[in-house]
DNA sequence: CTGTTAGCGCGTTCAG
DNA sequence: CTGAACGCGCTAACAG
């Protein structure tokens, strides 16, 4: 059995509903689609003949037809392997499952490597309009994927708040500044004053979200009338080896890679094991590590169905409410 | 703008092409498709146009015509939220990608939770015909879907052996009874010579690999004449409020979650913490965990190659070499 | 080697 | 309210 014979098993078209019905093509086209003007009884009896022969629609030829695809492609890092098995990454793409599959739009993921562009089936698929719009990550969302974006008309909507804000770019994060105001405060309720937090310095220029990690951290300790301070890992270790130094209560880590990298090097330290560790995007891991890690709850799920509704208002209507979104934690 | 006119943003056709090199769409169509009898004449001229042009084949439309999607479909599990998390998950993924992206696929990731075939975005795939085969998980891969599967004609791959056997089910697995029996002789090798496996009786009645995995220990066990000893989560805590057990000196968890949930409850038993750890799929949160964990490194990523392979041979020849695949650890 | 003629399955005028 | 006719962009016979 040749694929080409494979493909048209059982596969009643249109055109045969027609006949059967003894009306035209156009007629069940239009009750398919719910089109106001057609009598009762020709639109009963072609959804009972669509019923019985079990009719599904070519998507292929619906979408050449009406110029749109009805799937709407989500694009992830695939730079760094370990995107995919983020539990953040998967928490933001189930909300937007949840709104995809709400549509009866399909689901299309494409992987790109960062600065490679021009060959990833990211380029392709948005080329070959494949989808109706893409959901982008901030850290992939560079010039040149704007400008290819902007150049086919492809609507797309920024998960994380982008580096430089551009008005025709539409994004949705979290409230990062007020999450970590939060978890700081939380931390500083528990009578712990000595908290400082942790950052990369190579994160701090990219990503949008450690600056305002940074700066609800700040805000948290302004308020009760404490010194911030900020630190690099390897900062951080140096209070263990000079003895000017004092060892801090409680540490906040601005992602969770960077607690992993200090939970490599802390077994060094005695002291260590005291601090308080802390860090966003609470991880079903977390209970089975070496030290308690304190963390809060955010919105990640919330992050993706505002990010497909949004995607969804401007594929339909080509415009939004609001130029983007910051969902607080709650 | 309106979508329809954002969508022809640009994009000339295969006829307007023709046009332009004073030739006809269908030579247009051969050059695009390297069909041999071509002169270096006219195919030339053809690309000159179609490059400066940076012409772009509809997708949609190529699918149409020639009854095919040029797209692959790879279903997961939504029951469990975390499936797409799971390292294990990604990692075949990324085997997959890797062969699907080298075709010039595309990459269709299909949501079902079990036993909601009907309404899964996986069935409205497969019966819209978006996609030219697919990879389901074992796990997924129940009569209902094989059902749909084979009425549909779609080709597809199971990824992960298959509880029961079919003739026309193909499959790649990791070979779990050597990889198995190479863990436990590693433990072995290190002098330990209580070593017991724990699997979940849910899990061994639904997952094949649970049943491999404890022959392979059985095998070792017995290589070295030492009594194999199996047993569920909760017999294996029973050593430790009744008086005449022993405590192991090593548990092999056929399941990561199994560890995990030993570490909830371990910390309870204070001679539970001499005991060695060990099960399948390295992760990298292993090394952050509360005790050391031994894990045999899995071709994953081999496997994703492998079922990506099975696939095509499948699309492209509708036969293959061999009806199914193991891959041994190496 | 290349042009002609038909569709693929569906949406969408434009009449009536 | 419904039918006829055409087009979406491309592939696939069949000629020549």
């Amino acid at each position: 059995m040749h694929w080409k014979e494979r493909a048209s098993i059982e596969k009643i078209t249109i055109k045969e509903i027609a006949e059967l019905a003894g009306v035209n093509k156009a007629t069940v086209s239009r009750v398919l689609n719910g089109n106001a003007n057609i009598s009762a009884r020709t639109r009963d009896k072609v959804m009972e003949i669509v019923k019985r022969h079990n009719y599904v629609p070519n998507a292929l030829a619906k979408g050449l037809a009406s110029n749109r695809t009805y799937t709407v492609g989500f694009c992830y890092d695939y730079t760094e392997k370990q995107a995919v098995s983020n539990p953040f990454f998967q928490t933001v793409l189930q909300g937007v499952e949840d709104v995809v599959y709400a549509r009866n739009f399909l689901f299309l993921m494409m992987s790109m490597q960062r600065d490679q562009l021009a060959h990833s089936s990211f380029a392709k698929v948005v080329t070959e309009r494949r989808i109706d719009g893409v959901l982008v990550p901030t850290q992939l969302f560079t010039e040149a994927t704007h400008r290819l974006l902007r150049q086919e008309g492809m609507p797309f909507v920024v998960v994380g708040e982008p580096m430089i804000s551009q008005p025709d770019v539409h994004w949705v994060d979290i409230d990062n500044v007020q999450a970590s105001e939060k978890l700081t405060r939380r931390l500083l309720d528990q009578g712990l004053g000595d908290v400082r937090i942790v950052y990369d310095e190579a994160d701090k220029v990219r990503d949008k979200f450690v600056l305002d990690r940074i700066e609800g951290y700040k805000r948290a300790m302004g308020a009760s009338r404490l010194k911030p301070r900020e630190a690099t890992l390897p900062q951080v270790e140096e209070a263990f080896v000079g003895e000017a130094e004092t060892v801090p209560q409680a540490l906040i880590f601005s992602t969770e890679s960077l607690l992993f990298d200090w939970l490599d090097t802390a077994a060094s330290y005695p002291q260590a094991h005291s601090i308080r560790l802390a860090t966003f995007d609470r991880s079903p891991f977390h209970r089975h590590m070496k030290y308690a890690v304190e963390a809060i709850e955010i919105e990640l799920e919330a992050m993706g169905t505002e990010a497909a509704d949004m995607l969804f208002a401007l594929i339909d209507k080509n415009e939004l409410a609001q130029p983007y979104i910051k969902i607080p934690s709650k």
